[in-house]
RNA sequence: UCCUCGGUAGCUCAAUGGUAGAGCAUUCGGCUGUUAACCGAAAUGUUGUAGGUUCAAGUCCUACCCGAGGAGCCA
């Protein structure tokens, strides 16, 4: 007999007084000396586990039944019941249960029926998806990711696979990690005593990428709507709850299209996947709810049912003046405009002022990225960030400059090299065409649909500065 | 990288410069259709590392390592 999956056992997909038969791993094991046991089970499909009711009659009772503990991986067959007790719905009469795997030193066991901390499980991240906590994220990360292809596909997108391995980090997103087979230790020299990158495997410097958009846009000028999910790259030494060195991004790039139709874009697609995780893990986001963040639930509700404030940076600028007239002390950063915007300020806008994400668009020139649109005013570009409430900076996009004088002049005005960008500049020489994208930190997202606080906690395996373990 | 706080039993945490403690987990016993059960007992330590001050250091000082929160960088 094939294993039932314990979600299809807990939500009446299988009929009261089937024969049934799961695989799994036991969470905990209480016995009753009245002569049986209740072992709870797990199995990766459901939050909830399932008890099987283990009566002493059974042939491994004494031997093996009774010295079960956390973690032991088991398969349990016999009826399904209607339970007796109060918890639970339905349970299994064992009439079998054979232990595939035992946990070899169960006081050592590193995770314990109990409340563990978040820092200790990451010591343990082999182990911790064991837990009620990370096994909830990692379905509804996984949620998010499907959702996310979904919504996509279904709106005529084309996932396109940007290349991991770049040659440049020019683009100014941030510090690359350099991939290299040369011998560090003995490094082939050029005339001039510097590295010779000719001889290393790819013929020239290469990194990791941090960006796929460049690659993307180049897709976008001949297929209309694509996308990027992948993983990025970033050597920055952050040491924050919200960087990770690896983490994972989705870039959808649209054509022929405005910062309007960007913005509009990422708030349809926000909806769309905070909406599949509502309707998709409610047992997962009930236990965020009651464990991790208060109003999980009722915050992705009212995203999914309200749109975002939209406000331009000057704007957004004018109330944060309003609050420094009015309570001096209230930003340790001054505010004027021009100003790169600090977290503070950014937090104050969505936390306090509007309670919800909001799409702050049109920023200085002089604090965004050389491919941005430039506005006719010649101050500001059509750029936009996406701010979210205990999170910040979700997204980040912009409408790109599609008019080769004007993209030329920003090339210059920034110190960058022309010529590295030959192939970028040939898109605006064949064909040209308004078009727009963002970039949406995947993992953040995770941290905003769970209340989860720490990035590191949102990813099987984190990676960042001086965390490389696993 | 900077600022602040922290590192004590397997885990979560106590301990005026003066004998190293509790809860949970583990083991044993009791009780019970139990619900991270309950009652009783046992076992559990190089107090992050290396120096220093002191009659005496978990506690004070110095350096380093690791973690958390905040900042910067950004997604």
């Amino acid at each position: 007999m094939s294993a039932h999956k314990i979600s299809d056992l807990l939500n009446g997909k299988v009929p009261v007084g089937e024969t049934v038969s799961v695989k799994g791993w036991v969470r905990t094991r209480r016995d009753s000396k009245a002569g049986l046991s209740f072992v709870q089970i797990h199995d990766g499909t459901a939050f909830n586990a399932i008890q099987a009711v283990v009566q002493g009659t059974i042939a491994n009772y004494e031997e093996e039944i009774v010295k079960l503990s956390a973690g032991c991986a088991v398969i349990v067959t016999g009826e399904l019941a209607a339970s007796q007790g109060k918890g639970q719905s339905v349970e299994i009469q064992a009439e079998k249960v054979e232990v595939v795997g035992w946990v070899e030193d169960p006081e050592t066991y590193p995770v314990q029926p109990k409340r563990h901390s978040f820092e200790y499980l990451r010591d343990v991240a082999h182990l911790r998806v064991r837990t009620n906590t990370f096994g909830a994220v990692a379905r509804v990360r996984n949620c998010l990711a499907q959702a996310t292809h979904r919504y996509f596909h279904e709106n005529d997108f084309y996932w396109v696979h940007t290349p991991i391995v770049t040659t440049s980090d020019a683009e100014g997103a941030g510090e690359a990690f350099r991939i290299s087979t040369l011998d560090l230790t003995n490094p082939p020299r050029d005339d001039k005593g510097g590295i010779d990158y000719s001889q290393d495997f790819f013929g020239r410097e290469t990194f990791l990428t941090v960006s796929g958009q460049l690659n993307v846009e180049s897709y976008c000028n001949a297929l209309s709507r694509v996308y990027t999910f992948g993983p990025t790259f970033r050597a920055e030494k952050s040491n924050t709850s919200r960087h990770l060195a690896e983490f994972w991004m989705i870039e959808p790039e649209i054509a022929f299209a405005d910062l309007n139709q960007d913005a509009d874009l990422a708030e349809d697609y926000l909806r769309y996947i905070f909406k599949a995780v509502l309707d998709e893990r409610a047992d997962d986001m009930a236990f965020f709810a009651q464990h991790i963040q208060k109003d999980a639930i009722t915050r992705l509700e009212k995203f999914v049912d309200t749109s975002f404030e939209r406000m331009t940076y000057t704007e957004a600028i004018g109330h944060l003046e309003k609050i420094v007239a009015k309570k001096p002390k209230k930003f340790e950063f001054p505010v004027s405009w021009g100003i790169d915007m600090q977290s503070e300020h950014e937090r104050y806008l969505c936390e306090e002022l509007c309670e919800r994400p909001v799409v702050v668009m049109d920023y200085p020139k002089d604090i965004k990225a050389f491919y941005m649109r430039m506005n006719d005013d010649g101050k500001t570009v059509a750029a936009m960030d996406v701010l979210a409430p205990g999170i910040g900076e979700i997204i980040g996009g912009s409408q790109r400059e599609e008019r080769l004088d004007m993209l030329d002049a920003r090339i210059a005005e920034m110190g960058l090299d022309k010529e590295e960008y030959w192939w970028y500049r040939d898109l605006r020489k064949y064909g040209t065409v308004p078009h727009a994208g963002f970039g949406m930190g995947f993992d953040r997202a995770v941290n905003y649909v769970t209340g989860m606080k720490n990035i590191r906690d949102v990813i099987p395996f984190p990676r960042a500065t001086k965390l490389a373990d696993f």
